[in-house]
DNA sequence: TTGACATGAAACCATTTGGTTTCGTATAAT
DNA sequence: ATTATACGAAACCAAATGGTTTCATGTCAA
């Protein structure tokens, strides 16, 4: 199959603080665990067990360099997330543009749009 | 406080497949519970709870009608993933990249860019 | 050859997570 | 006034998660 039958999926993957700062680092260069787990307050062995993660998820790629083991990212898989992602831009886009339109607009009179952004709760209002 | 202090942050918030879920429900319109867990094979407690984190992420709003309390969706701290995402980005924007990092690297220890390039894969070009 | 280094696997542990059932309370309907 | 509906809180539970320490193996260096 062209589609690894991934035991971990890339949303669950970015979940944890740790392995997105992972990603970071590797984002810079290839990078064997020692190293990576330096920079963390950590064993290197939980860092292994992230990688292991990472990986399962697509999102690191390994490379045997004599008796290292080297981490590359490979970013393509974030392709889900961007995907997910592009179907609520609109929620927020539409917001700016209810901000947009008011701030070009010499009409005081068509509402406050934090209001309209939902900014101020409305049971503050009603009740 | 302007700022509400978030016990989850987004990125573990929408690494539930159910929340996930709830959260495309809500796209379409605002829905008391009772109808949300109609949609999900577990019991209307389970599916509060996950409103529950969605709401501390600030993904989803509530509003009391009557005696049931409906939830809408706040796509807005879904910005926050957009930003973390675009750095990303320019990993897979251009495919060059992966030759480009091989050229410029002083590996001498292998990793030819053949299986380099192996990363990309022909029939991708369709998605 | 011997010793040091780099790493993953395994066993173990505490906490978190995702679910359940039960119960109390507020609101709506009869 | 009584009953039914909508909901969250609480107590509970199994499994997953994120960490540890220990051990075995492969590789490099002296």
């Amino acid at each position: 199959m062209s589609v690894p039958s991934q035991k971990h999926d890339v949303f669950q993957a970015i979940a944890d603080p740790t392995r997105r700062q992972v990603l970071k680092l590797l984002g810079e260069q290839e990078l064997p665990v020692t190293v990576i787990s330096g920079h963390f307050p950590m064993s290197r062995t939980a860092v292994s067990k992230h990688l292991r993660i990472l990986a399962d998820a697509g999102l690191v790629k390994e490379r045997k360099v004599g008796r290292e083991t080297r981490y590359r990212l490979e970013a393509e898989p974030l392709m889900e997330l961007k995907r997910w992602l592009s179907y609520y831009e609109r929620y927020w886009e539409n917001k700016l543009n209810v901000l947009k339109r008011f701030v070009e607009s010499d009409d005081e009179e068509g509402g406050n749009p934090f209001s309209a952004l939902e900014l101020i709760d409305p049971k503050d209002t009603n009740k």
